[in-house]
DNA sequence: CTAAACTCTGACAGCGATGTGAGGGTCAAG
DNA sequence: CTTGACCCTCACATCGCTGTCAGAGTTTAG
């Protein structure tokens, strides 16, 4: 699948999938010609990749955690240090979730009050 | 109250308090010599804006909110546009927690099956 | 008066994720 | 063969936030 096919089918755009190689996220084979070859698990390794990112993980992070996304991958294996980045992060993510709900809780009360006063 | 005092205070940055300022969110008084001076409720308001920012609201949708955020402030004066721009901010502001509570527990999952077969 | 601790402005740097454009191949259909 | 739709690489630009550094004035304590 060339790359513009898989930009279509996951939404993302042709410069994100190339800068998401270019940070070692994925691989895809190349043709004589150069062409990038995307497989078809690829679609869904990208689609998680797009869901992490935009919960604000870092790609290089999620660049270690990638390993567990591929489904012809080895089950997992869980280094050591991986564990632990992974512990912190979902720390930092709850903490962030946290404080969104805070704000949205306040953005919320305040709407109501000023829909009360309009 | 100096702006070093506030940023203690606060824990924001010196450099950030500044520019805060830059964007129009707060306007300190100014001694003679040119130092800021800010009053007593620009602390709450700081750390109003430091919540909602790192809810990650964009400075300039807080900006038109802080008039709300003002204690002294003339009890909310609702610009009909400001009501529809909260309901925008309030949707992407739930969508963007949904999406973080999905990467949380694809997180939480893959890391409790790690776990398993460590 | 002097030194230390603050403050001022202004500007440049960096981060991470994206866009965009230039200059140039590739491929499939007509 | 030509054309249009793709694709390639490289590199510079933008956005929002934040740090940092330089050069210079202010304030307070000794």
């Amino acid at each position: 699948m060339q790359i513009g096919m898989l930009s279509r089918r996951t939404g993302v755009s042709v410069r994100m999938l190339r800068y998401y190689e270019e940070e070692g996220l994925i691989t895809p084979a190349r043709r004589a010609s150069g062409y990038r070859d995307y497989g078809a698990d690829d679609e869904a390794i990208v689609t998680a990749i797009r869901m992490l990112s935009e919960a604000g993980l870092k790609l290089d992070f999620i660049r270690r955690f990638l390993p567990c996304l591929r489904s012809d991958g080895p089950i997992l294996h869980p280094c050591p240090d991986l564990l632990s980045a992974m512990e912190e992060e979902m720390r930092t993510l709850d903490e962030r979730i946290g404080k969104y709900r805070e704000s949205r809780s306040m953005l919320g009360s305040y709407y109501e009050e000023m829909r009360a006063h309009a």
